[in-house]
DNA sequence: ATCCAATGTTACCGGTCGGTAACATTTTCG
DNA sequence: CGAAAATGTTACCGACCGGTAACATTGGAT
C-alpha cells in the first residue's frame, strides 16, 4: 500500500540504525544481541530480525554465523585501536596524561556496562576452539595493547616498566571482572585514583628515589 | 563375557574418577568439559559419557541441565569457602599474612588455567539470565568474598581500606583475565609481588604516616 | 537364591539452529 | 521506462539438543 519506508513499528535498534548499509545494520544488531545474550544464545535469524532484513541478506554479505561473529569482534578492535591512535595525539609527549586518560575513559564505559561485562572477555569465554579467528583477533590485539603500556610506562619513568604495566593491565582488566557484581559502582572511580596515585608515585620517584612502593 | 568392571578403555576423567559415586563422577565430568568447551558447548549425552555412565542415570540426579549447572557452580562455591575457612584458620590474627597467602594461593592456580580462564568468570559471561540461579550463586558469593577482603583490609590498618580491597580485586580478578593471552605469564609473580608491596607499605604506615600511595 | 534398588539401553519427541534453494519483490540508475 | 542489482519471502534440510518413556540388566544385601 503505502510506499513509506518507514512503516510498522521499528525495533529499538533500528532506530539508531535508521540509514546505515545492510551490512553495518546486521554487524550492529549481532553485536547487541551477542553482548546481551550472549554469543551462542543469539541465532542468526533473531540477528535479522533486529537488523530489521532477513537470514538470506545476512548470509549474503556473511559467509557464516562464526564470520559474522570475527567480523564483529574486529570492529570493535578497530575502534580500539583508533581509541589509542586518539590518545597518542592528544598526549603525544605526556605518556603520564596518556594513562591518566585511558583510565578516565575506561571508568567512563564501565559504568555503562555493568550487567554483561566485557565483550571481549566474554568472547573469549564463549569461544574456546584456539583456531577460531575471533578468538585470535582479541588475544593479537591483547598482546599488542600490552606492548603498548609496556613503552609507555618505560617513557613514564616508571622504575619496573614490566611491573607497571601488568599493574595497568591487571587494573583495567579487573575491573571489568569486578563491576559484574553487585552493589561494586565504585570501581570506575576507585581504578581513575589508583592511576593516578601510580603516576605521581612515578613522578615523585625521578627527583626522590624513596621507597614508595611503585 | 568377562565380568572385569575395567574392561574396554576408560576415559582420560575416568581414572581420576574411577571409584567415585556416580553423581559425583557426573559432576567432575560436567566440570572438566564445560570448562573446556563452555557451558552451552557440552551436550549432557557428551556428559554422561565422559562420566562413564548414560544420560537416563544423570537426569535420575538433576532435575535437568540447568540445574548441573547449579550444582557444578555451587561445589566450586563451596570449595572456596572451604578455603577461605583455611585461611582464617591458619592466619588467625594476622590479616596481612592472610593476603599475602591468598595472592600466592591465587598465583598457583593461575599458571595451570593459562588457556580458559576462571570458570566462574566465563560461567558468567555464558549465563546472561539473571535469574540463573548459578548466576545469583557466583554473585552472592563475589559479594561476600569482598566484604570479606575489606574486612580484612581494616584489620591490616591499611589507610583507606575500601580503596585497598577495591585494589585486591582488580588484581586478583584481573590477573585472571590476563592469563588468558598469549605470552603473559608473568602475572602470577608479578601478582604476589605487588600484593606483598602494599601489605608491607600498611605496615609503614602505622609508624610512619608518609604518603607512600596507598 | 531371591528380591530390590540402582544403573544401563534403546528409541523417541519436539524444538531450535545454521545454512541453502528457488522464487518474488523492490530499489537503483542509465 | 526498463534492465540489473539488491533485498525480501517461503520453504526446506540435516544435525543436534534437552528431556522422557519403557524396558532390560546388573549387583549387592539378606
Amino acid at each position: 500500500m503505502q510506499t513509506d519506508s518507514q512503516k510498522k513499528g521499528r525495533k529499538l535498534t533500528a532506530r539508531r540504525t535508521a540509514r546505515l548499509p545492510v551490512r553495518d545494520r546486521i554487524l550492529v544488531a549481532a553485536g547487541d544481541l551477542f553482548h546481551k545474550h550472549g554469543i551462542r544464545g543469539v541465532g542468526v535469524e533473531a540477528i535479522a530480525e533486529a537488523a530489521d532484513t532477513n537470514k538470506m541478506t545476512l548470509y549474503r554479505y556473511f559467509d557464516s554465523k562464526d564470520d559474522l561473529i570475527a567480523e564483529w569482534i574486529r570492529g570493535m578492535l578497530a575502534h580500539k585501536e583508533e581509541e589509542w591512535k586518539d590518545l597518542n595525539a592528544a598526549h603525544a609527549g605526556d605518556p603520564q596524561g596518556l594513562l591518566q586518560d585511558w583510565s578516565r575513559r575506561t571508568a567512563a564505559k564501565l559504568r555503562a556496562m555493568e550487567e554483561r561485562g566485557s565483550a571481549l572477555g566474554n568472547a573469549l569465554a564463549e569461544l574456546p576452539d584456539p583456531e577460531h579467528p575471533a578468538r585470535r583477533a582479541i588475544q593479537e590485539f591483547k598482546v599488542r595493547e600490552h606492548k603498548r603500556v609496556v613503552r609507555l610506562c618505560k617513557d613514564a619513568g616508571f622504575q619496573n616498566p614490566n611491573l607497571a604495566a601488568n599493574l595497568f593491565s591487571m587494573l583495567l582488566e579487573g575491573a571489568h571482572s569486578c563491576v559484574q557484581c553487585v552493589g561494586m559502582r565504585q570501581f570506575g572511580e576507585h581504578l581513575v585514583h589508583l592511576v593516578d596515585l601510580m603516576v605521581e608515585n612515578a613522578q615523585q620517584q625521578r627527583k626522590a628515589p624513596y621507597p614508595t612502593a611503585l
